[in-house]
DNA sequence: ATGAAAGCGCTAACAG
DNA sequence: CTGTTAGCGCTTTCAT
């Protein structure tokens, strides 16, 4: 069974190829209903199947979107790809995933792949944006979506949680279970979240008269590793906090592990908090006090945008669209009376 | 800046646009030393890029590979990936990701998408493996490495990790620290590793004499949510068991979980182990026994024997590549006293 | 309504 | 060694 073409079908049909390619494209002109029938159960019956690689050429566009996300290992990042492809594969286009593990010069090849391959848009997430990086996403011609690096964007849809409030939010919480005396592990400084979620932190304490030593706000990886290693030193210092608010999840998990070799209990001894709620946070022995990152949706909603950008819509209106962080009280947090 | 194509580069240098298409493929014949350095020094100044669509095209062939994985929201999968990334990227291949989400339309889909947009090979990755893929797989005249779903192939690579040896080594462990009452939640029974690992488990007991009640041996889904599930069902029970053996880390997750919940302390009540060793099982507190699965250096060598064969390595020698698990002990086992 | 023909950017014979 | 030519499978004018 050899690959079909359309001219197989237009000779079958006993019509012309570009007849063939008129029903295939439901082109509703320029063609009688009778004709397009009769090829189209021909198109069917033959199971053939037109050559994408071939329209591509001639068309210069595609029903493949591309979709960039820095580590595919992260949960938080594979969250996000499920929302896209769900959205993506329900209307028709294919998703391919290109993942950079943080590696600039892998993504500078992913995204120059995309574009040799005529994809019809890109959904470009990752924790920053370099100068290198941005230049090539605004000249690849094709509507680009920004998913929680950047903001202020007016040319184009940046989609991002609300960090600061959902930072504060937690703050604000612990607060109410009557801790003062914090510890900080920040996550990278050059990443927006990162320096986002810092300041929500870092405003309520400030609105609420709160001081807290520098060296306890610590810079670290986004990764359990870097959790670990910032609490590690973090230890080094006289402890003077009951509660180690974390930038992330995963941070707060490698904390978590430092915590356990070293027999400190949580949360009588210490209270624990994260960011982003990835699944295994509710596993966590205690269960993970966190702020709920409704990244899901934001592939989907990333992914729908995307989809009627290419159809047309939003022509000049574009712009941030923010989307609500939500505390999720669980087991890592110690009442410690009332304030 | 419009995109430059093979002509312009031609006209650029002065030649022929299949002098160049003899430079950019570096075909080393039918051209002069000179000229090659002529146009190379062309195309790298005028930053050309061959059109890799155009190139898929007329040969029928790129640098692309595909990879489908079943759930890629699932740490295991994500582990895949990123082995086989490592190795592909690295030899200047790219990789589209496929995620079928357990869904056996969306990976029909997914493979025709795959072989329309002439892929060079096929990484499949599926816990399972039916007809009607399997038929798509065969016919789609590209190398295909299976990678955890069939074995005794001949014609094809099949790597896969000994399922049943590392379950049997587990539970030699088991009976070392003094287990002898078992239950067991074994996955999906459809699921070939699921049964292999249970027969290494059914194995090693009956070796040893030991009997233990059919109904404490469950099937449920590989997840989270499945393990818990079949834990519930199974505290129904008269629960005479020290020690609960999962089919794979997720499901001991859910089990974990039930446990909090009742306040069933592990390892003191009861012991629990789990297959894989997914980056999280380490976390759990307590830290989970399990038996490390090389998932990412599987994912590793399925890219290098993919890119062998493409390079017309492996002709007929083929077959089941088997790799080895290892037991990692930590503290979700409880220690009965000799045996 | 239909078909002929040109051409997307490239490679691969085949001549010269 | 180099260039000419003929497509790859499809879409898209432009005649008919």
């Amino acid at each position: 069974m050899e690959k079909l073409t359309i001219k197989d079908i237009a000779r079958m049909a006993n019509v012309s190829p570009a007849s063939v390619s008129r029903v295939i494209n439901n082109i509703p002109y320029g063609i009688s209903e009778d004709t397009r029938k009769r090829v189209a159960a021909i198109i069917k019956e033959s199971g053939y199947q037109p050559n994408t690689v071939a329209r591509s050429m001639v068309t210069k566009r595609s029903t493949t979107i591309g979709l960039l996300v820095p580590d595919i290992t992260n949960q938080f990042y594979a969250l996000l790809v499920k929302g896209v492809e769900d959205i993506a594969t329900r209307r028709g286009y294919s998703v391919v995933l290109c993942n950079s593990n943080n590696n600039d010069e892998k993504e500078f090849r992913n995204l120059s792949f995309l574009k040799e391959n005529y994809v019809a848009g890109i959904i470009y997430n990752n924790f920053k944006m370099i100068d290198k990086i941005r230049k090539v996403l605004e000249d690849i011609h094709v509507p680009v979506i920004y998913v929680d690096n950047i903001e202020n964007v007016k040319d184009a849809f940046s989609l991002h949680v609300r960090q600061k409030e959902g930072m504060a939010m937690m703050t604000r919480y612990l607060l109410e279970m009557g801790h003062t005396k914090f510890a900080y592990l920040a996550g990278p400084e050059e990443v927006l979240s990162a320096s986002q979620r810092l300041e929500g932190f870092r405003e309520v304490l400030e609105e609420k008269g709160i001081r807290i030593p520098e060296s306890f706000i610590k810079s670290c990886e986004y990764s359990e590793n870097g959790g670990y290693e910032a609490a590690k030193e973090l230890m080094g210092e006289k402890k003077e906090f009951t509660c180690l608010v974390c930038a992330n999840d995963l941070i707060a998990y490698g904390a978590t592990r430092l915590f356990n070799e070293r027999g400190i209990r949580i949360p009588q001894d210490i209270s624990v908090t994260g960011f982003d709620d990835i699944p295994f946070s509710k596993l966590l022995n205690p269960a993970l006090t966190t702020v709920y990152n409704p990244v899901q949706d934001m592939g989907r909603r990333a992914a729908e945008l995307l989809l009627e950008c290419l159809e047309g819509k939003h022509e000049g209106e574009k712009g941030d669209i923010p989307f609500e962080p939500v505390l999720v009280k669980r087991e890592s947090v110690r009442f410690m009376g009332e304030w």
